[in-house]
DNA sequence: CAAAAGAGTTGAACAAGTTCAACTAGCGAA
DNA sequence: TTCGCTAGTTGAACTTGTTCAACTCTTTTG
């Protein structure tokens, strides 16, 4: 059951009961999507919070020159959000989009800052997933600064071996930071 | 009195009584630091969290090749936390400087953790930063892919005009992942 | 199945950013 | 005051990554 995914997942991060487990899980709703299908548009209002248990989505946004930026890849077991958006009610920026079919188990705003209130111990588990995804993205950025992007590609590929592999060579430029055409040059060169 | 910065802070985030900012801010105990001191040095564990309350730090890090990368500046109103660290208390890689003389007000890993235990507040409010800094760490990767970094100075030096004036030529290319000499050439070309 | 759209490759010309070395200017400490 | 250190500047050669266009190969879709 889809459930179970999202259960172990909070149970590495918090102390909960499996009645508390259960109460978690009930403000969530699952949803299919089809590949190509897009569960949240740049210029709309993000209601929701997502956890994947199937499948894979790409996070991106499109600037101006039409070049699209990938934020981040969220497969199994990785959540779905656009924090800003969904905390102020502000448009988002972001674009979330199926790479695959895909299942993802929803929680909307009001039933999120429900939970907040209902169950304290979620704001722990928040806080320490966000607190681990900085990390995460402090040594993004680093490692941008730091390595050429060949060096970006092995990381990206050794460290994510199976979401590299769903995607086209043309996402995991977008995901590295340089045009489609350089990865490709890359790839050629010796290792 | 430096803690009323640090409970102006608090409470933009959170609402809490008067009684519970003191008793938030009794965790707390106030240090100062000369110019280039170091409150952290790669290498060895980051057994506090700090709140700047006068001055300003430089967090970098060290790559093999000698290169400083700056992750972030951290003046009065501003964290300086090394979060994995001082969670895990694994060897920091990060480094944090006094660029002036400067007031911080420190909790330590111990304290911290009661701290969350006493107040459950606390971890609200933690989530809302680490929430709102993971946004601003996301922006920035993307500001790194799509702008310049022509572009990323000017937006720098707009977006923090204050922290920017007490910062060297030098300081600020490593911010922005540049050398500076190449910053130097930024700055003489035309606007 | 056929047509069209998208993914990947390649080369040539170009732009962005680095490296190194040499120089100038300013500041801090003794 | 003087010495030495660090910051900043500049130019030339170089490396990394982009752009554009042309082409091939798959995949999707009607």
């Amino acid at each position: 059951m889809s459930y179970d995914l999202l259960k172990q997942h909070i149970k590495k991060n918090v102390n909960l009961s499996v009645t508390e487990l259960n109460q978690i899980c009930d403000y969530f709703k699952p949803l299919s999507f089809k590949k190509k299908e897009f569960l949240l548009s740049q210029g709309s209002l993000c209601r929701f919070e997502g956890f994947v248990t199937e499948g894979c989505f790409r996070v991106f946004t499109l600037d101006k020159k039409g070049n699209e930026n990938t934020l981040y890849f969220a497969a199994k077991d990785w959540w779905l959000m656009d924090i800003d958006s969904f905390m102020h009610q502000t448009t988002s920026d972001l674009n979330m989009q199926a790479l695959e079919d895909s299942e993802v188990l929803l929680i909307n705003r009001e039933d999120k800052i429900a939970l907040y209130e209902a169950l304290p111990t979620v704001e722990k588990l928040f806080r320490i997933m966000f607190q681990k995804g900085l990390v995460s993205w402090q040594r993004r950025l680093v490692r941008n600064h730091c390595l050429t992007a060949k060096e970006r590609y092995f990381h990206f590929i050794e460290t994510y071996p199976d979401i590299a592999s769903k995607l086209t060579d043309k996402q995991i430029a977008g995901y590295l930071g340089i045009r489609h055409e350089f990865l490709s040059k890359i790839k050629k060169s010796e290792n």
